[in-house]
DNA sequence: CCTCAAGGCCAC
DNA sequence: GTGGCCTTGAGG
C-alpha cells in the first residue's frame, strides 16, 4: 500500500542515479529481512549506509568531511542498532534479533529531501536540514515562489533541494510537516510510525488503505498559509522518459482514418509555424523550465497570487478545476538526466509545441510536436501533431559552435536571432534591434529602427478584465503613449507593420506592462489600432535578478556560467546559457506574442497593401490563417469559462496525458506520456492514492477519482480511443463541447426568437394548413363550418383568380385559419414565405373539374369529396389533359402548401448565418474531434459499446446522435408520406407502389431538402431542421459514397434558382419516379409524373421566366440527383423494411383517419385499400 | 538518566 | 539562507 510512494521514489533515485544503485546492488544483493515492512525503500536507505561506494555521495559529502565519519559511525555501529543492508548479513541477523530495535533504529531517509533523517521532526522523519529549513520557514513565515511548475525536484544533495524552496515547503506541508505536530511523545520509531500512520489515515480518509505513512497532514492551517506563495510559475516542463513521446508513426498507424486531417493541420503548421516564429519572441517560444539550474525566472505570476482567490471571479478551464495533488513520490520522476521536456504555445496561431532534447549517442537531440490550435475543449492545446511534417520530429543539431562566419550555415538553434519573419526581418535579442535579411551581395545586415521593448504578460489577471483591457488599449491617450514609446514609423524602405485593424490581446497571455512616466499599462504588441509584431524579453545583467515588478515581465535571465550543467549546454533550451562575446551570458525564455487577429479584413489589407506599394506580402497569408485561428481562439474563449493556465487544457490525441492536480495551488499540470503506455495518473490529493492503470489501446480507462468531494475525473487514454472528461468538480464547469442537440436548439430557439415577433405573428399564423401533428390528412379535410363557408364563399366569387401563386397573395387571411394555427417551429424557423393562405383542396378540385373535362379512367386522376351546395359530392378530377391556369395554379397551392406544411423546404437561411451555424457546428466538431482524437464517428459500434459499458459515457453522443437521427428520420419519413399524400392523385396509386414511392425517394428528397444546407467548403451540412452534420457524420449515418456524392453534387444545386414552388414541384417529380424498384403499376406513376413535370415545365417558362435553362438544369440535376439516391441505403439503424413499414403506417393512418374522421373527409386511402385489399404488412 | 524532538547557535 | 550541532526540557 504505502511502498507505492517509496518504491516511486526509490525508482526516481534509482534513475537519477544509476550508478548509486548499482553499487548498492553490487554491495546488498539480498535486501534484509528487516526491511520487510518497506523493502522498496532499501534503495534509499544505501544512500547513506553505503558511502564508500557512492561516487556521488562522496562528492557530496565531501564539502563537509566531518560526515563521513559520523555517517560511517553510525551506520556500522552496531550498538546503535543501524542495521544496513550493506553492512552484510551478520547486521542482518543481529537485526533479527533484537526486533524491536530494529524497526525503531534505521530511520528512514528524509521524506523530504531523502537525506539522513534525523528523527521525527514536526511530525515527518526528517534530516536536520529539512527540519530547521522548516522550523525557519513557519518561524519567520517565509514566503517563497515557485519559478517553475512547483514540481521541483527537493530530492538531492543541498544544491537541489535548496534549489526550490517554495516547493521543498511545499513538500514539507505534503509530507504532512506540521508546526503543531510537536512532540508526539516517546514512541518507538515503530510505535510512532505507526500512531502517526493511524491517525492521519483517519484524519484523511477512513477508505483510503493506500494513505502511507507519507500521506500529508491535512494541515489546513499551514497549507493555506503556505498557498499564498502559489502563485508560482505553471511554466510547462516536463521530462519523460527518452523518446517515449514521439512514436508519432505508431500512432499514425493507429489512426489511419484520421491521417487526412492530421496532415492538413500539418499543413496548416507549416504555414503557421513561420508566421509563430516571426511574431514569436523567439524561435518556439517554447515555454522552459530548467530544474537543474534552477533559477530560470520565467515565471508567470499571478498578480493576485493565490489563484485560488480568483475562483469566485474565474471560473477555471475545463480541466483545471478539480485541482488535486499528487504525492511528490507519485510523480512523473521528471528529473531524468537525458531528457527533457517542455512545451509552448503560440496562441496567436493558435497552436502549442513539445518539445524535448534527449541526449543520445549521438549527442543531444531535439525533438518537436506541435499541437493544433486551440479548440473549445482544449482551449490553449490542441492535439499534439507533428510539426513539420517529419515524424513530430525534427533534428536540430545541438551543442555544435556558432558558425558566425557563415550565419546561413549556423546550424545552431540559434535563440539569439530569430528566423526571419515574412517581412524578411530577424529579432536579435542581443541588441534588441530586428535584423534585416542579409543582402545578397554580402553587405553587413542591417538594423532595423525598431528596437524591442520588454513584453509583460500575465496568465490570469487579466483575463477577467480583457475587455476592459481592450477598451483601454484603444483609449486615445494610451494610443498616444504607445506610439511614442513603441511605435516607430516605417520609413518608406521600411516593411508595411501597419495593419489598420486593431488587434488583441489574448488576455492569458498579456498583460498590462506599467509605463515609467504615467503608471499606465502598455501593450506593445498594440499599438494605435496597428500590429507592432510582437516585444521579446528583456535581458537582465549577471548581477540583476528579478524583482517583484520585474515578476511580470517576460524574463530573459542571466545565469552564472558556472552553473549550468549539460543541460543547459543544448541550445534548444530555452533557458540554456549561452555566452557571448562580451561576456554576456543570456538565457532566453519566450513566450509567444498574444497578439489576435481579429476582425482583419483581408481585403483591406491587400488594398493597404497595394497602396503602399507592397505586393505579394506573404505576411497576407499568415493574417488570413492568424485571422482564421483567431477566431478559433476567441471561439474558444466565448466557450469556456475561465482562464486556463498555461500548463492546462493539453489534450492530446498522440499521447494520453497525465493530469497531475494541485489542488492546493489550483494549478493543473498536464504530463505527457508514451503512448505505448497509455496511463493515467489520477491523483486523490490528500488521499495520496494513486491509480494509475494501463490501459487498453482500444478502450479507454477510467480513474475515477473518489476523493472526498466525489470528483469524478475520468481520463483516457489511448490514442484509439476518445477522452471524456466528466469533471463534476463542485464548480458546475461545463467543458463539453455543445453538443449537436443543443446546437439544434438554440437555432431554433433563436430562429423562433427572430421570427416570433408581434408583427410577424401574421406570418406564423398564417401557415397554410395546421400543422396538427394529427394523422389527419389535412384540415382542409376537416375544417370548420365557419371556413368551409369561407371557402365556399371564396369558391363562388372566383377562387382561384383572385388568389393567384402562393407568393402573389395578398396576406390577408381568413382569421378562423389565423386562430386555429399553431406556431409552428419548424416552419417559424424558415424565412421561406410562407403561403399567406392555404387553398383548400377539395373546393379547389371541385372546381376545376366542374371546369374540366371528365372521363379520364385511363389517366391518373384523384377522388374528391366536398361539401357542395349542402351535398356531399365525389368527383373524379383527371390529370395530364390540360393546363388551365385554375387546375395550375390549384394543383402547384396544394402541394406547395404540403410541402411547406410537412417542411420539407430547404435551406434558404441567410447565408451569412448559415455560414456561421456551418461554422460553429464545424469546430464543435473538431474540437471533439481533437479531443477525442480521432473522428469518433469512426470508433466501430462494437468498441463504442465497449467503451459505453467500461465508462458509461456516451463520448460522442453517439448514442444520443442515434436516438436524434432516428427521430429526425423518422419524421422525415412521416412528413414526407404526408406530402406525397396530400399530392393530388397520389392516394390514388397503389398503396404498395405508394410506399415503393416514398421510400425510394426519401433520399433525394432529402438532399433536395438539404443540399442548400451543404457547405462543401466545410464539409458540414446544416439541416433545416435538426442535427447537422459533418461529412464524415454523413458518412457514418448514411455511407461514405452517399456523403461523398451530396458533398459533390450540392454545389450545383445551390446554382439552380428555385423557389418553393419549383421545389415542390420538382420534389413532386421526384417523387413520382416511375422507375422505382417493383412499381405494381408503373405506368400511373409515370403518368402522374409526366402531369407533374408538365406543371413543372409550365411554371419555369412562364410563372419563372428570369431562367429560361432552368427547367433542362433541372432535368439534369434530378438525373444527378438518382446518383444520390442510388449511393444511399438505409439510414443507421434503420432498416428498409421498418421504414417501409413506417410508411405504410402513414399511409394506412391517412386512410384510417378519413374514414373515422367526418364526413368531409377524404376517403382516398379506404377506396384504394378496399380495391387492392393490402393488407398491414404485406410490404414485410 | 535515558531518548527524543524543538529550538537555538553560528560557521558557512 | 543553510544545516550541523547544541541545548533544552518533556517524557519515560
Ligand atoms: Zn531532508
Ligand atoms: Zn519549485
Amino acid at each position: 500500500m504505502a511502498d507505492l510512494s517509496g518504491e516511486r521514489v526509490s525508482s526516481t533515485a534509482a534513475v537519477s542515479s544509476p550508478t548509486r544503485k548499482a553499487a548498492v546492488d553490487s554491495s546488498c544483493p539480498l535486501p534484509p529481512p528487516d526491511y520487510s515492512l518497506n523493502p522498496t525503500k532499501s534503495p534509499d536507505l544505501t544512500d547513506y549506509s553505503v558511502k564508500p561506494t557512492k561516487p556521488p555521495d562522496l562528492r557530496d559529502y565531501s564539502v563537509n568531511p566531518t560526515k563521513s565519519p559520523d555517517l560511517a559511525n553510525r551506520s556500522i555501529n552496531p550498538t546503535k542498532s543501524e542495521t544496513c543492508p550493506p553492512n552484510g548479513q551478520k547486521k542482518s541477523a543481529e537485526g533479527r534479533k533484537k526486533k524491536s530495535t530494529v524497526y525503531s533504529s534505521p530511520l528512514p531517509p528524509c521524506k523530504i529531501c531523502g537525506g539522513k533523517a534525523s528523527g521525527l521532526h514536526y511530525g515527518v522523519n526528517t534530516c536536520e536540514a529539512c527540519k530547521g529549513f522548516f522550523r525557519r520557514a513557519i518561524k519567520y513565515q517565509r514566503k517563497y515562489q515557485c519559478f517553475r511548475k512547483q514540481r521541483c525536484d527537493v530530492v538531492g544533495e543541498r544544491s537541489v533541494r535548496t534549489s526550490c524552496p517554495f516547493c521543498r515547503l511545499q513538500k514539507c506541508l505534503d509530507m504532512g510537516m506540521a508546526h503543531s505536530a510537536i512532540k508526539t511523545g516517546r514512541y518507538t520509531h515503530a510505535k510512532r510510525t505507526e500512531n502517526i500512520m493511524e491517525v492521519k489515515r483517519l484524519e484523511i480518509n477512513p477508505n483510503n488503505l493506500n494513505g502511507g505513512e507519507h500521506a500529508q497532514d491535512t494541515g489546513s492551517s499551514f497549507s493555506s498559509n503556505s498557498n499564498s506563495n502559489s502563485c508560482g510559475s505553471c511554466i510547462m516542463t516536463f521530462n519523460s522518459s527518452k523518446n517515449s513521446l514521439y512514436d508519432e508513426d505508431r500512432f499514425f498507424s493507429d489512426c489511419s482514418t484520421n491521417k487526412h486531417v492530421i496532415e492538413s493541420v500539418m499543413h496548416k503548421f507549416a504555414e503557421c509555424r513561420e508566421q509563430e516564429e516571426v511574431f514569436a519572441s523567439q524561435g518556439d517560444g517554447d515555454f522552459c523550465d530548467n530544474h537543474v539550474s534552477g533559477h530560470i525566472n520565467s515565471s508567470i505570476l499571478h498578480p493576485g497570487g493565490d489563484v485560488r482567490n480568483l475562483s469566485g471571479r474565474i471560473k477555471r478551464g475545463p480541466y483545471t478545476d478539480d485541482a488535486k495533488i499528487i504525492p511528490y513520490e507519485k510523480k512523473i520522476p521528471y528529473a531524468e538526466e537525458n531528457s527533457h521536456i517542455g512545451g509552448g504555445f503560440n496562441a496567436k496561431a493558435g497552436v502549442g509545441s513539445y518539445w524535448s532534447n534527449t541526449l543520445t549517442d549521438s549527442g543531444w537531440t531535439f525533438h518537436q510536436v506541435e499541437t493544433t490550435k486551440p479548440s473549445m475543449e482544449n482551449p490553449f492545446f490542441g492535439s499534439l501533431k507533428p510539426s513539420d511534417g517529419t515524424a513530430g520530429t525534427k533534428e536540430v543539431a545541438v551543442n555544435q559552435p556558432r558558425n558566425s562566419n557563415n550565419p546561413s550555415n549556423d546550424i545552431r538553434h540559434d535563440r539569439y536571432i530569430s528566423q526571419q519573419n515574412d517581412h524578411g526581418l530577424s529579432a536579435d535579442f542581443r541588441t534588441h534591434q530586428w535584423k534585416l535579411p542579409q543582402q545578397s551581395d554580402g553587405n553587413q545586415q542591417q538594423s532595423h529602427p525598431m528596437s524591442f521593448q520588454p513584453r509583460s504578460y500575465t496568465p490570469y489577471e487579466s483575463f477577467s478584465q480583457f475587455h476592459m483591457h481592450s477598451q483601454f488599449q484603444h483609449h486615445p491617450s494610451q494610443q498616444k503613449q504607445q506610439q511614442q514609446q513603441y511605435h516607430h514609423q516605417p520609413n518608406d524602405h521600411t516593411p508595411c507593420y501597419n495593419y489598420p485593424k486593431p488587434l488583441h490581446l489574448i488576455p492569458q497571455f498579456a498583460v498590462p506592462e506599467p509605463n515609467n512616466s504615467s503608471g499606465m499599462p502598455i501593450y506593445p504588441e498594440v499599438n494605435n489600432g496597428k500590429f507592432l509584431s510582437y516585444q521579446p524579453g528583456k535581458f537582465l545583467s549577471s548581477s540583476e535578478s528579478l524583482t517583484s515588478t520585474d515578476q511580470t515581465l517576460l524574463p530573459i535571465k542571466i545565469e552564472p556560467l558556472d552553473s549550468r550543467d549539460k543541460f543547459e549546454n543544448s541550445p534548444d533550451i530555452p533557458g540554456s546559457i549561452y555566452q557571448e562575446e562580451d561576456n554576456v551570458e543570456g538565457v532566453c525564455i519566450s513566450i509567444f506574442s498574444p497578439t489576435l487577429f481579429q476582425d482583419v479584413n483581408v481585403s483591406e489589407i491587400d488594398a493597404l497593401e497595394e497602396a503602399a506599394g507592397f505586393e505579394n506580402i506573404p505576411c497576407k497569408s499568415c493574417i488570413q490563417n492568424a485571422v482564421k485561428d483567431s477566431n478559433d481562439i476567441l471561439f474558444a474563449l466565448d466557450n469556456i469559462t475561465a482562464a486556463p493556465s498555461f500548463s492546462s487544457s493539453s489534450v492530446s490525441s498522440l499521447v494520453p496525458v497525465i493530469y497531475i492536480d494541485k489542488s492546493q495551488t489550483d494549478v493543473v499540470e498536464d504530463t505527457l506520456v508514451s503512448p505505448l503506455v497509455p496511463a493515467i495518473y489520477i491523483d486523490k490529493s490528500q488521499t495520496d492514492v494513486v491509480e494509475d492503470t494501463l490501459v487498453s489501446p482500444l478502450v479507454p480507462a477510467i480513474y475515477i477519482d473518489k476523493s472526498q468531494t466525489d470528483v469524478v475525473e475520468d481520463t483516457l487514454v489511448s490514442p484509439l480511443v476518445p477522452v471524456i472528461y466528466t469533471d463534476k468538480s463542485q464548480t458546475d464547469v461545463v467543458e463539453e463541447v455543445e453538443s449537436c442537440d443543443l446546437f439544434s436548439t438554440s437555432f431554433i430557439s433563436n430562429s423562433t426568437s427572430l421570427r416570433v415577433s408581434p408583427t410577424s405573428a401574421v406570418g406564423t399564423s398564417n401557415l397554410p394548413i395546421s400543422p396538427s401533428r394529427s394523422l389527419s390528412p389535412s384540415v382542409a379535410s376537416s375544417p370548420s363550418p365557419s371556413l368551409l363557408a369561407s371557402v365556399t364563399q371564396k369558391h363562388k366569387s372566383g377562387f382561384f383568380e383572385e388568389k393567384k401563386l402562393p407568393h402573389a397573395i395578398p396576406s390577408s387571411v381568413s382569421p378562423q385559419i389565423s386562430s386555429n394555427s399553431k406556431i409552428n417551429p419548424l416552419l417559424i424557423s424558415h424565412e421561406i414565405q410562407v403561403p399567406q393562405i392555404y387553398y383548400d383542396r377539395n373546393a379547389f378540385l371541385l372546381t376545376a373539374s366542374e371546369s374540366d373535362v371528365e372521363d379520364q379512367d385511363s389517366k391518373a386522376s384523384t377522388s374528391v369529396t366536398c361539401l357542395k351546395n349542402g351535398q356531399i359530392k365525389s368527383k373524379e378530377v383527371p390529370f395530364g389533359s390540360s393546363l388551365d391556369d385554375n387546375l395550375f395554379q390549384g394543383i402547384v397551392g396544394i402541394i406547395e402548401a404540403a410541402y411547406h406544411k410537412y417542411t420539407l423546404t430547404m435551406f434558404d437561411k441567410n447565408p451569412d448565418l448559415l455560414y456561421k451555424w456551418q461554422l460553429t457546428y464545424l469546430k464543435q466538431h473538431k474540437a471533439r474531434c481533437e479531443t477525442f482524437g480521432l473522428q469518433t464517428e469512426f470508433i466501430t459500434d462494437d468498441d463504442y459499446e465497449e467503451i459505453f459499458k467500461r465508462t458509461g459515457l456516451d463520448i460522442d453522443n453517439r448514442r444520443e446522435q442515434i436516438s436524434i437521427i432516428h427521430r429526425g428520420t423518422t419524421k422525415f419519413f412521416q412528413d414526407l408520406s404526408r406530402f406525397a399524400l396530400e399530392v393530388p392523385g397520389f392516394d390514388k396509386l397503389h398503396p404498395g407502389d405508394m410506399v415503393e414511392l416514398i421510400y425510394g425517394s426519401y433520399v433525394e428528397l432529402w438532399f433536395l431538402r438539404s443540399f442548400s444546407g451543404v457547405n462543401s467548403d466545410l464539409s458540414v451540412l446544416i439541416m433545416p431542421m435538426g442535427k447537422p452534420y459533418t461529412k464524415s457524420e454523413l458518412a457514418w449515418v448514411m455511407s461514405k459514397e452517399f456523403a461523398d456524392i451530396v458533398f459533390e453534387q450540392a454545389p450545383s444545386f445551390k446554382l439552380l434558382t428555385l423557389n418553393s414552388t419549383i421545389m415542390a414541384l420538382w420534389k413532386t417529380v421526384v417523387l413520382l419516379a416511375s422507375d422505382r424498384g417493383s412499381l405494381k403499376e408503373p405506368s400511373r406513376v409515370c403518368q402522374l409524373q409526366q402531369f407533374y413535370l408538365d406543371l413543372l415545365k409550365h411554371y419555369t417558362r412562364h410563372v419563372w421566366p428570369g431562367d429560361p435553362g432552368l427547367l433542362t438544369r433541372l432535368v439534369d440535376a434530378t438525373i444527378r440527383l438518382r446518383d444520390v439516391g442510388y449511393h444511399s441505403k438505409a439510414p443507421r439503424s434503420f432498416t428498409t423494411t421498418a421504414l417501409k413499414r413506417d410508411i405504410l403506417e402513414v399511409v394506412k393512418a391517412r386512410g384510417l383517419d378519413s374514414v373515422s374522421g367526418d364526413t368531409l373527409s377524404e376517403p382516398s386511402y379506404v377506396q384504394l385499400e378496399n380495391s387492392h385489399n393490402i393488407k398491414d404488412g404485406s410490404l414485410e
